[in-house]
DNA sequence: ACTGAAATTATGCGAGC
DNA sequence: GCTCGCATAATTTCAGT
Protein backbone atom coordinates (compact mmCIF):
# COMPACT_ATOMS: atom_id res chain seq x y z
CA UNK A 1 0.00 0.00 0.00
CA UNK A 2 1.75 3.08 -1.61
CA UNK A 3 1.57 6.24 0.81
CA UNK A 4 -0.18 9.17 -0.56
CA UNK A 5 1.10 10.49 -4.02
CA UNK A 6 0.96 13.61 -3.31
CA UNK A 7 2.60 13.77 -0.39
CA UNK A 8 5.28 11.07 -2.03
CA UNK A 9 5.86 13.61 -4.27
CA UNK A 10 5.86 16.61 -1.85
CA UNK A 11 8.39 14.78 0.37
CA UNK A 12 7.35 16.85 3.01
CA UNK A 13 6.02 16.75 6.75
CA UNK A 14 3.26 18.46 7.51
CA UNK A 15 3.16 21.63 5.80
CA UNK A 16 0.25 22.35 3.45
CA UNK A 17 1.88 23.73 0.38
CA UNK A 18 -1.22 25.92 -1.04
CA UNK A 19 -3.53 27.37 2.12
CA UNK A 20 -6.32 26.78 -0.13
CA UNK A 21 -6.16 23.20 -0.68
CA UNK A 22 -6.92 20.67 1.90
CA UNK A 23 -5.69 16.67 2.11
CA UNK A 24 -9.12 15.96 0.61
CA UNK A 25 -8.87 18.61 -2.36
CA UNK A 26 -5.12 16.57 -2.62
CA UNK A 27 -6.33 13.51 -3.19
CA UNK A 28 -9.16 14.11 -5.61
CA UNK A 29 -6.77 16.30 -7.64
CA UNK A 30 -4.21 13.15 -8.22
CA UNK A 31 -6.97 10.90 -8.34
CA UNK A 32 -8.80 12.60 -11.47
CA UNK A 33 -5.62 12.57 -12.83
CA UNK A 34 -5.23 9.35 -12.88
CA UNK A 35 -8.25 8.49 -13.99
CA UNK A 36 -10.40 11.05 -15.09
CA UNK A 37 -13.24 8.34 -16.04
CA UNK A 38 -14.71 7.36 -12.55
CA UNK A 39 -18.00 8.10 -11.46
CA UNK A 40 -18.45 10.72 -8.70
CA UNK A 41 -19.92 7.76 -6.34
CA UNK A 42 -16.74 6.24 -7.45
CA UNK A 43 -14.03 8.94 -6.70
CA UNK A 44 -16.48 9.35 -3.14
CA UNK A 45 -15.75 5.89 -1.90
CA UNK A 46 -12.21 6.56 -2.92
CA UNK A 47 -11.53 9.59 -0.73
CA UNK A 48 -13.65 8.38 1.97
CA UNK A 49 -16.66 10.79 1.76
CA UNK A 50 -20.32 10.72 0.69
CA UNK A 51 -20.78 11.80 -3.40
CA UNK A 52 -22.30 15.11 -2.64
CA UNK A 53 -18.98 15.89 -0.58
CA UNK A 54 -16.69 14.87 -3.67
CA UNK A 55 -19.03 16.32 -6.03
CA UNK A 56 -19.03 19.87 -4.06
CA UNK A 57 -15.70 19.69 -4.11
CA UNK A 58 -14.65 18.27 -7.77
CA UNK A 59 -17.00 21.77 -8.50
CA UNK A 60 -15.15 24.19 -6.88
CA UNK A 61 -11.54 22.56 -7.68
CA UNK A 62 -12.47 23.31 -11.25
CA UNK A 63 -13.75 26.75 -10.87
CA UNK A 64 -10.61 27.37 -8.62
CA UNK A 65 -8.77 26.39 -12.30
CA UNK A 66 -7.05 24.06 -10.33
CA UNK A 67 -9.16 20.97 -12.07
CA UNK A 68 -8.53 21.17 -15.98
CA UNK A 69 -10.49 19.46 -18.49
CA UNK A 70 -9.67 15.75 -18.89
CA UNK A 71 -8.37 13.99 -22.02
CA UNK A 72 -8.68 10.00 -23.04
CA UNK A 73 -5.64 8.44 -24.12
CA UNK A 74 -6.09 7.69 -27.79
CA UNK A 75 -4.37 5.15 -29.87
CA UNK A 76 -3.15 7.60 -32.53
CA UNK A 77 -1.51 4.54 -34.80
CA UNK A 78 -5.38 3.28 -35.11
CA UNK A 79 -6.23 6.62 -36.47
CA UNK A 80 -3.67 6.66 -39.09
CA UNK A 81 -0.44 8.75 -37.18
CA UNK A 82 1.54 5.71 -36.44
CA UNK A 83 4.79 8.26 -36.43
CA UNK A 84 5.65 10.19 -32.93
CA UNK A 85 8.08 12.91 -32.26
CA UNK A 86 9.38 15.84 -30.37
CA UNK A 87 11.34 18.73 -31.89
CA UNK A 88 13.42 20.70 -29.70
CA UNK A 89 13.53 24.43 -31.67
CA UNK A 90 15.52 27.24 -30.88
CA UNK A 91 14.47 30.81 -32.28
CA UNK A 92 16.96 33.44 -33.41
CA UNK A 93 17.82 35.46 -30.26
CA UNK A 94 16.44 38.87 -31.35
CA UNK A 95 13.38 36.55 -32.70
CA UNK A 96 12.27 35.76 -28.57
CA UNK A 97 9.74 38.21 -27.83
CA UNK A 98 7.43 36.75 -30.53
CA UNK A 99 8.08 33.83 -28.94
CA UNK A 100 4.41 33.11 -28.18
CA UNK A 101 2.74 34.16 -31.33
CA UNK A 102 5.06 31.57 -32.50
CA UNK A 103 3.84 28.96 -30.45
CA UNK A 104 0.61 29.90 -30.43
CA UNK A 105 0.44 29.09 -34.39
CA UNK A 106 2.48 25.42 -33.96
CA UNK A 107 -0.50 24.57 -31.28
CA UNK A 108 -2.84 25.18 -33.85
CA UNK A 109 -1.66 23.15 -36.48
CA UNK A 110 -4.05 19.79 -36.57
CA UNK A 111 -0.35 17.36 -36.64
CA UNK A 112 0.72 19.37 -32.44
CA UNK A 113 0.05 17.65 -29.29
CA UNK A 114 2.27 19.54 -26.86
CA UNK A 115 3.92 22.52 -26.74
CA UNK A 116 6.81 22.91 -23.76
CA UNK A 117 8.39 26.41 -23.36
CA UNK A 118 11.63 25.46 -21.57
CA UNK A 119 14.66 27.10 -20.54
CA UNK A 120 18.03 26.58 -22.00
CA UNK A 121 19.57 26.09 -25.40
CA UNK A 122 15.86 25.67 -26.62
CA UNK A 123 13.14 27.47 -26.67
CA UNK A 124 10.82 24.73 -26.69
CA UNK A 125 9.80 21.36 -27.72
CA UNK A 126 6.87 20.30 -29.69
CA UNK A 127 5.10 17.01 -29.58
CA UNK A 128 3.31 16.26 -33.05
CA UNK A 129 2.10 12.90 -34.57
CA UNK A 130 2.39 12.32 -37.79
CA UNK A 131 1.11 9.75 -40.98
CA UNK A 132 4.88 9.21 -42.16
CA UNK A 133 8.41 10.21 -41.97
CA UNK A 134 7.00 11.88 -45.09
CA UNK A 135 4.72 14.09 -43.27
CA UNK A 136 7.12 15.02 -40.51
CA UNK A 137 9.77 16.15 -42.54
CA UNK A 138 7.48 18.10 -44.17
CA UNK A 139 6.37 19.63 -40.98
CA UNK A 140 9.76 20.26 -39.68
CA UNK A 141 10.77 21.89 -43.31
CA UNK A 142 7.61 23.55 -43.78
CA UNK A 143 6.16 25.45 -40.72
CA UNK A 144 8.78 25.33 -38.25
CA UNK A 145 11.95 25.95 -40.37
CA UNK A 146 10.28 28.03 -43.25
CA UNK A 147 9.45 30.42 -40.44
CA UNK A 148 12.68 32.89 -40.71
CA UNK A 149 12.40 33.11 -36.68
CA UNK A 150 13.42 29.88 -36.13
CA UNK A 151 17.06 29.39 -36.08
CA UNK A 152 17.56 25.58 -35.75
CA UNK A 153 15.84 22.59 -34.94
CA UNK A 154 16.69 19.07 -33.71
CA UNK A 155 14.10 15.90 -34.19
CA UNK A 156 13.56 13.20 -32.15
CA UNK A 157 11.54 9.87 -33.36
CA UNK A 158 8.99 8.67 -29.84
CA UNK A 159 9.23 5.36 -29.84
CA UNK A 160 6.88 4.47 -26.63
CA UNK A 161 5.44 6.74 -23.68
CA UNK A 162 4.90 5.89 -19.92
CA UNK A 163 2.68 7.44 -17.67
CA UNK A 164 3.52 7.76 -14.30
CA UNK A 165 0.69 8.47 -12.91
CA UNK A 166 -0.65 5.06 -14.00
CA UNK A 167 1.35 3.29 -11.45
CA UNK A 168 0.20 5.37 -8.54
CA UNK A 169 -3.20 3.07 -8.34
CA UNK A 170 -3.58 3.01 -4.06
CA UNK A 171 -6.44 1.83 -2.58
CA UNK A 172 -8.56 -0.95 -4.66
CA UNK A 173 -7.42 -0.58 -8.42
CA UNK A 174 -5.35 -1.88 -10.48
CA UNK A 175 -3.41 -0.51 -13.60
CA UNK A 176 -1.58 -2.95 -15.46
CA UNK A 177 1.66 -1.36 -17.77
CA UNK A 178 0.61 1.11 -20.29
CA UNK A 179 0.44 -0.04 -23.95
CA UNK A 180 0.94 2.15 -27.28
CA UNK A 181 -1.44 4.95 -25.79
CA UNK A 182 -0.71 8.61 -25.01
CA UNK B 1 -15.29 26.35 -39.45
CA UNK B 2 -12.21 24.17 -38.92
CA UNK B 3 -12.59 21.02 -40.93
CA UNK B 4 -12.41 17.82 -39.31
CA UNK B 5 -9.35 17.07 -37.40
CA UNK B 6 -8.54 13.15 -37.92
CA UNK B 7 -8.78 14.13 -41.35
CA UNK B 8 -6.18 17.61 -40.87
CA UNK B 9 -3.67 15.32 -39.32
CA UNK B 10 -3.74 13.12 -41.75
CA UNK B 11 -4.04 15.09 -44.98
CA UNK B 12 -5.90 12.92 -46.98
CA UNK B 13 -8.22 11.90 -49.65
CA UNK B 14 -10.47 9.43 -48.95
CA UNK B 15 -8.82 6.52 -47.50
CA UNK B 16 -9.43 5.29 -44.62
CA UNK B 17 -5.61 4.40 -42.52
CA UNK B 18 -7.52 1.40 -40.23
CA UNK B 19 -9.92 -0.81 -41.55
CA UNK B 20 -11.46 -1.30 -38.28
CA UNK B 21 -12.43 2.15 -37.45
CA UNK B 22 -14.95 3.94 -39.59
CA UNK B 23 -15.62 8.07 -39.78
CA UNK B 24 -17.64 7.99 -36.60
CA UNK B 25 -14.70 6.07 -34.71
CA UNK B 26 -12.24 8.57 -35.50
CA UNK B 27 -14.32 11.66 -34.91
CA UNK B 28 -15.79 10.01 -31.08
CA UNK B 29 -11.57 9.53 -30.55
CA UNK B 30 -10.52 12.85 -31.34
CA UNK B 31 -13.64 14.44 -29.27
CA UNK B 32 -12.44 12.11 -26.27
CA UNK B 33 -9.00 13.47 -26.71
CA UNK B 34 -10.02 16.49 -26.67
CA UNK B 35 -12.11 16.50 -23.81
CA UNK B 36 -13.18 13.50 -21.92
CA UNK B 37 -15.42 15.14 -19.50
CA UNK B 38 -18.59 15.28 -22.01
CA UNK B 39 -21.72 13.33 -21.28
CA UNK B 40 -22.38 10.60 -23.90
CA UNK B 41 -25.57 12.26 -24.34
CA UNK B 42 -23.37 15.86 -26.07
CA UNK B 43 -20.91 13.09 -27.49
CA UNK B 44 -23.79 11.79 -29.79
CA UNK B 45 -24.94 15.10 -30.48
CA UNK B 46 -21.97 16.20 -31.23
CA UNK B 47 -20.93 13.17 -34.05
CA UNK B 48 -24.50 13.20 -35.02
CA UNK B 49 -26.01 9.94 -33.88
CA UNK B 50 -27.75 8.56 -30.85
CA UNK B 51 -26.92 7.88 -27.71
CA UNK B 52 -26.93 4.46 -27.57
CA UNK B 53 -25.07 4.89 -30.70
CA UNK B 54 -22.45 6.87 -29.46
CA UNK B 55 -22.37 4.60 -26.42
CA UNK B 56 -22.02 1.34 -28.54
CA UNK B 57 -19.18 3.04 -30.30
CA UNK B 58 -16.95 4.15 -27.18
CA UNK B 59 -17.65 0.97 -25.78
CA UNK B 60 -15.73 -0.96 -28.89
CA UNK B 61 -13.06 1.63 -28.47
CA UNK B 62 -12.26 0.88 -25.16
CA UNK B 63 -12.29 -2.83 -25.68
CA UNK B 64 -10.42 -2.40 -28.92
CA UNK B 65 -7.66 -0.50 -26.80
CA UNK B 66 -8.04 2.22 -29.03
CA UNK B 67 -9.00 4.35 -26.75
CA UNK B 68 -7.38 4.21 -23.44
CA UNK B 69 -7.89 5.80 -19.80
CA UNK B 70 -8.47 9.55 -19.43
CA UNK B 71 -6.41 12.02 -17.23
CA UNK B 72 -7.78 15.33 -15.91
CA UNK B 73 -5.22 18.44 -16.35
CA UNK B 74 -4.07 19.35 -12.94
CA UNK B 75 -2.63 22.97 -11.86
CA UNK B 76 0.11 21.39 -9.75
CA UNK B 77 1.72 24.39 -8.62
CA UNK B 78 -1.39 24.45 -6.26
CA UNK B 79 -0.68 20.79 -4.78
CA UNK B 80 2.62 22.49 -4.12
CA UNK B 81 5.09 20.88 -7.27
CA UNK B 82 5.86 24.55 -9.10
CA UNK B 83 8.88 23.62 -10.55
CA UNK B 84 8.74 21.52 -13.98
CA UNK B 85 11.68 20.40 -15.83
CA UNK B 86 12.17 17.84 -19.06
CA UNK B 87 15.08 15.84 -18.35
CA UNK B 88 17.49 14.38 -21.43
CA UNK B 89 18.82 11.15 -20.69
CA UNK B 90 21.30 9.09 -22.14
CA UNK B 91 22.78 5.14 -20.91
CA UNK B 92 25.54 4.04 -22.06
CA UNK B 93 26.09 1.76 -24.72
CA UNK B 94 26.35 -1.21 -23.15
CA UNK B 95 23.32 -0.49 -20.95
CA UNK B 96 20.70 0.03 -23.53
CA UNK B 97 19.45 -3.50 -22.70
CA UNK B 98 18.05 -2.44 -19.36
CA UNK B 99 16.58 0.30 -20.71
CA UNK B 100 12.88 -0.78 -20.03
CA UNK B 101 13.99 -1.77 -16.78
CA UNK B 102 15.55 1.53 -16.07
CA UNK B 103 12.37 3.42 -17.63
CA UNK B 104 10.31 1.57 -15.72
CA UNK B 105 11.63 2.35 -12.13
CA UNK B 106 11.91 6.32 -13.54
CA UNK B 107 8.16 5.92 -14.09
CA UNK B 108 7.56 4.62 -10.45
CA UNK B 109 9.01 6.88 -8.77
CA UNK B 110 6.57 10.14 -7.55
CA UNK B 111 7.72 12.72 -8.86
CA UNK B 112 7.22 11.46 -12.52
CA UNK B 113 4.98 12.52 -15.34
CA UNK B 114 6.32 11.34 -18.35
CA UNK B 115 8.62 9.10 -20.10
CA UNK B 116 9.15 8.95 -23.44
CA UNK B 117 11.39 6.75 -25.40
CA UNK B 118 13.21 8.65 -28.21
CA UNK B 119 15.81 7.41 -30.82
CA UNK B 120 19.13 9.82 -31.45
CA UNK B 121 21.45 10.46 -29.20
CA UNK B 122 19.30 10.55 -26.24
CA UNK B 123 17.52 7.19 -24.86
CA UNK B 124 14.77 8.75 -23.53
CA UNK B 125 12.90 12.04 -22.14
CA UNK B 126 11.60 12.49 -18.15
CA UNK B 127 8.99 15.17 -17.37
CA UNK B 128 9.02 16.15 -13.45
CA UNK B 129 7.47 18.12 -11.49
CA UNK B 130 9.20 19.03 -8.07
CA UNK B 131 8.63 20.86 -5.26
CA UNK B 132 12.06 23.16 -5.50
CA UNK B 133 14.81 23.43 -7.37
CA UNK B 134 16.48 21.65 -4.33
CA UNK B 135 14.06 18.59 -5.14
CA UNK B 136 14.65 18.27 -8.66
CA UNK B 137 18.70 18.67 -8.37
CA UNK B 138 18.32 15.78 -5.64
CA UNK B 139 16.16 13.67 -8.45
CA UNK B 140 18.66 14.64 -11.12
CA UNK B 141 21.44 13.85 -9.15
CA UNK B 142 19.80 10.39 -6.99
CA UNK B 143 17.33 8.33 -8.77
CA UNK B 144 19.01 9.25 -12.08
CA UNK B 145 22.57 9.75 -12.25
CA UNK B 146 23.57 7.35 -9.26
CA UNK B 147 22.46 4.64 -11.25
CA UNK B 148 25.55 3.44 -13.39
CA UNK B 149 23.72 2.68 -16.74
CA UNK B 150 23.24 6.16 -16.81
CA UNK B 151 25.73 8.05 -19.15
CA UNK B 152 24.50 11.71 -19.05
CA UNK B 153 21.65 13.48 -18.57
CA UNK B 154 20.36 17.58 -19.66
CA UNK B 155 17.65 19.26 -17.48
CA UNK B 156 15.46 21.61 -19.07
CA UNK B 157 12.83 23.56 -16.94
CA UNK B 158 9.69 23.90 -17.97
CA UNK B 159 8.13 27.38 -18.26
CA UNK B 160 5.02 26.51 -19.58
CA UNK B 161 2.77 23.85 -21.67
CA UNK B 162 0.14 23.97 -24.23
CA UNK B 163 -2.17 21.29 -25.65
CA UNK B 164 -2.92 20.90 -29.49
CA UNK B 165 -6.09 19.59 -29.00
CA UNK B 166 -7.71 22.37 -26.60
CA UNK B 167 -7.35 24.85 -30.23
CA UNK B 168 -9.69 22.14 -31.66
CA UNK B 169 -13.07 22.43 -30.66
CA UNK B 170 -15.47 22.20 -33.67
CA UNK B 171 -18.80 22.70 -34.05
CA UNK B 172 -20.55 24.32 -31.17
CA UNK B 173 -17.73 25.37 -28.08
CA UNK B 174 -15.57 26.93 -27.60
CA UNK B 175 -12.28 26.43 -25.75
CA UNK B 176 -9.57 29.73 -24.58
CA UNK B 177 -6.29 29.33 -24.42
CA UNK B 178 -4.67 27.11 -21.78
CA UNK B 179 -3.22 28.45 -19.18
CA UNK B 180 -0.56 27.00 -16.35
CA UNK B 181 -2.36 23.26 -15.95
CA UNK B 182 -0.67 19.97 -17.20
C1' DA C 1 -20.46 17.41 5.55
C1' DC C 2 -24.17 14.12 5.40
C1' DT C 3 -29.03 12.30 4.04
C1' DG C 4 -32.78 11.70 0.93
C1' DA C 5 -35.66 12.99 -3.07
C1' DA C 6 -35.98 14.57 -7.89
C1' DA C 7 -33.87 15.15 -12.32
C1' DT C 8 -30.61 13.68 -15.49
C1' DT C 9 -27.85 10.31 -17.53
C1' DA C 10 -26.09 5.76 -18.64
C1' DT C 11 -26.95 1.11 -20.04
C1' DG C 12 -29.01 -3.02 -22.26
C1' DC C 13 -32.26 -5.00 -25.33
C1' DG C 14 -35.35 -5.59 -29.09
C1' DA C 15 -37.07 -3.59 -33.55
C1' DG C 16 -36.27 -1.55 -37.97
C1' DC C 17 -33.51 -0.18 -41.76
C1' DG D 1 -24.38 -5.03 -39.53
C1' DC D 2 -25.36 -0.73 -37.84
C1' DT D 3 -28.47 2.50 -35.88
C1' DC D 4 -32.27 3.78 -33.20
C1' DG D 5 -35.86 4.16 -29.34
C1' DC D 6 -37.55 2.67 -25.24
C1' DA D 7 -37.33 0.70 -20.37
C1' DT D 8 -34.59 0.17 -16.48
C1' DA D 9 -30.79 1.00 -13.50
C1' DA D 10 -27.44 4.07 -11.87
C1' DT D 11 -25.80 8.50 -11.05
C1' DT D 12 -25.85 13.32 -10.56
C1' DT D 13 -27.77 17.25 -8.32
C1' DC D 14 -29.95 20.04 -5.01
C1' DA D 15 -32.89 20.60 -1.31
C1' DG D 16 -32.85 20.53 3.90
C1' DT D 17 -30.53 19.24 8.26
Amino acid sequence: MPRRRAEAAQQRSGVRPTPGLDELDEQILWELARDADVTNAALAERVHVAPSTAHARVRALREAGVLGPSHADVDYRAVGLPLQAIISVRLRAQARTVIKTFAAKMVGHPNVLDVFFVGGQDDFLVRVVTTSPEQLRDFVAGPLSSDPVVASTHTQIVFDHLRGLDHWADADGFDELRGPLG
